[in-house]
DNA sequence: TTCATTTGGTTACTTTTTGTAACTTACTCT
DNA sequence: AGAGTAAGTTACAAAAAGTAACCAAATGAA
């Protein structure tokens, strides 16, 4: 079993020094917002709605949630309206019987989802190499 | 209130295309393994493991425990677990008196870390617009 | 006229996940 | 003998999530 290299830590701690300073994750939520920011952005539920807000343009509540499988009504409501403070995206209702409400993301929102893809994209990779360890883990 | 240009829309969706193909995220877990990989990896709690081990090239239980403000044992433990039968991270136990018990990214939890550390920059950077929506959203 | 249908949720209730704090093991130091 | 230490575990309480039934308001069908 490989160590770090040398290299390795001192590139890494050097990105997060520049990144934190001194307010760094030591800090209680208070302290350190991002920690706050992050763990709602980051939500699973949020990550694929905002992934599915960057799919198509604009999406229905009930569309929203065919295609985020799984999430319930509460949850969905819930999360929009999170993400909807946050900023990342936008929701808008026309006064038509039954009523119709858009949501997409915002500039803001896009720009997110362009970093989340990458994250993604970095799973999608890497995720047989993850399955191959549970199950060599499993064994033990 | 801008909508998504067509450019935006369309470079975004071809990504997402070429990323999940017919596998994508409208399956549920079990045809989709991407999305349990992802929720264990970008949990909260793991994800500021993770950070931290990054940061110190090896940490023991309670170090771990003080720069994670605010975890539990319990939680703690419990992802110490995940995130090393998922390959992230390794475990190694000297038999001392007390014991010591060692953590540190495994070669693959450092290729993680590194994009982790790109989305936690772009959290780090947008954080206060995040914080000024949600202002701005309260007063409504 | 009465009844079923539609969308975008909400509500009450159950189950699962987290958090809290006390406890454990095994050896060493006072 | 009693206290301390590291790395957890355990029992119990609190919070979050899942489930499924319900709602409003108008429209279309019987």
């Amino acid at each position: 079993m490989e160590t770090v290299t040398e290299n390795q830590e001192v590139r890494t701690a050097k990105k997060l020094e520049k990144m934190f300073g001194h307010i760094d994750f030591r800090n209680p939520p208070e302290l350190c917002p991002v920690r706050d920011v992050m763990s709602v952005a980051s939500d699973q539920w949020s990550t694929l709605i905002i992934l599915w807000l960057g799919y198509f343009p604009v999406l229905r509540f009930n569309k929203l949630k065919k295609y985020v499988y799984g999430i319930s009504n509460k949850v969905l409501s819930q999360r929009l309206k999170v993400l909807e403070a946050d900023g990342y995206i936008s929701r808008n209702a026309y006064a038509e019987v039954p009523i119709r409400v858009e949501y997409s993301l915002t500039e803001f929102g896009q720009s997110y989802v362009e970093k989340l893809l990458e994250l993604t994209e970095w799973m999608q990779e890497n995720s047989p190499k993850v399955l191959a360890n549970r199950e060599k883990y499993g064994l033990l």
